[in-house]
DNA sequence: AAACAGGCGATTGTGTGCAATCAGATGGCA
DNA sequence: TGCCATCTGATTGCACACAATCGCCTGTTT
């Protein structure tokens, strides 16, 4: 019975609660059931997931590290109202990188790969002309899955990480600091950067990317710093 | 007695332990006085730093985030042992990054800030005369300070969090991988990357960056992924 | 003699309890 | 009536205890 006790081993549903759990508050975060600045009280977490207030912690200390999550000793934890300086950094940083990522990407392209892609825009703009909360909920995770979905192709897991830890960020600053309806401009930009890519114009994809990045930071409206950390105070 | 109160209730030392413990480990490893593979029991670094295994745990948890150490389920946590492949995606991130770095601190570094920056290179410099393991250590930590202190004079939060990250895994990795003494060719490179900048010609010095990431990743010996894994594992 | 099953020690996974701390409520005092 | 000190309920910080799991060792069987 030595063959089977190893086989039966195997049971991933229980392999990382955790790891299920970050995921799912992640998500809550990112397509913005949970608002800014909103308190995750321990028990609350843990309660809600079915896990002791032990796993709860650990999977709020985890949001905390890549940001997510503010930590107040004491306190308890909240969803992170990134500051307007926060906020630049967080778009300057994906300028920064999103070129890079996207050279490397080009090269590894297949057929297939960029079918995908189209795939998943086609999904994007279907929820861009839905109505419904459920509907923008869907989409701004399908826009940044896009972007993930780029970054993933450049092979480089490292990166991988970082590119997901801005993603999600640029989804609460957004939330916070967005104008206009989502980054609803930003779909018909995703398809031309794919335009660009399918035609083998690296340089114009990343042109392309560039502005994007741009025009998504340039529908915030981060002078009202003050006014909005005190309304956020208050939300809290 | 209200403002006394306030007064008395700060107190930085016991504020937060678990950063400081995760700073000393983190350093433990970055220096390489934890060689990769270790095992780093609960128990064993809580009784170390006084504290309960939650908190040692806590701290374990943060760094296997950072990448910086592995942890098993049910077996436990290990300083990380990089694989060549993600040596290789360490060093492309930092090619892809620190030159932009670069060229944002460039704009804002002030004179004040390049003598600084001199005075680290002469520690450096000392620790690379001087004998023995502890001056070798202190080489490794002032070499990736460098680019550090370089960092963070880009102004951006969210990406020197980032490069932390990058070049404490570099550090991991040229333990692993390094073939001559340290990156001891590296320093005269730091001068030079220095001089240009002070120059005012940034994108000499952006080139010398990338010249000096690729010489220490070539110095490195990544064919033999194998071999050390295995080796690594007998250590473990 | 070799190999497998089962027990054992050690280590991690998780829940719970107690002390410390904070925010808001309550009551006394000017 | 307004303000401040104190009290109280709730929440977090941390340690500890117990259960689950793993690797190793040993004894037995073929």
């Amino acid at each position: 019975m030595n063959v089977v006790e190893k086989l039966e081993a195997a049971d991933p549903s229980q392999e990382d609660r955790t790891q299920s759990i970050r995921d799912a508050l992640r998500d809550a975060i990112i397509d913005r059931r949970l608002a800014p600045g909103a308190k995750l009280a321990e028990h609350e977490v843990g309660t809600l997931f079915d896990v002791s207030r032990t796993l709860a912690r650990s999977v709020l200390q985890m949001l905390a590290y890549e940001g997510l999550v503010r930590i107040e000793r004491n306190r308890g934890a909240f969803v992170a109202s990134p500051t307007p300086e926060e906020a630049r950094q967080v778009f300057d940083s994906r300028r920064l990188i999103e070129p890079g990522i996207l050279r490397t990407a080009a090269e590894r392209l297949t057929a297939v790969d960029i079918k995908a892609l189209r795939v998943h825009l086609q999904q994007e703009s279907r929820f861009m002309n839905e109505r419904g909360p459920t509907a923008r909920r869907a989409e701004i995770k399908a826009s940044g899955d896009f972007h993930l979905m780029l970054a993933s192709h450049a092979g480089n897991a490292v990166l991988l990480k970082f590119m997901d830890e801005l993603v999600a960020r640029s989804s609460l600053v957004i939330a916070l600091y967005g104008r206009s309806g989502v980054s609803s401009c930003g779909h018909n930009e995703h398809a031309a950067i794919l335009d660009a890519l399918e035609a083998a114009d690296v340089e114009q994809a990343c042109l392309l990317m560039l502005k994007h990045i741009t025009h998504i930071e340039a529908d915030l409206d981060l002078r009202i710093s003050e006014g909005l950390s005190l309304k956020d105070a208050l939300v809290t």
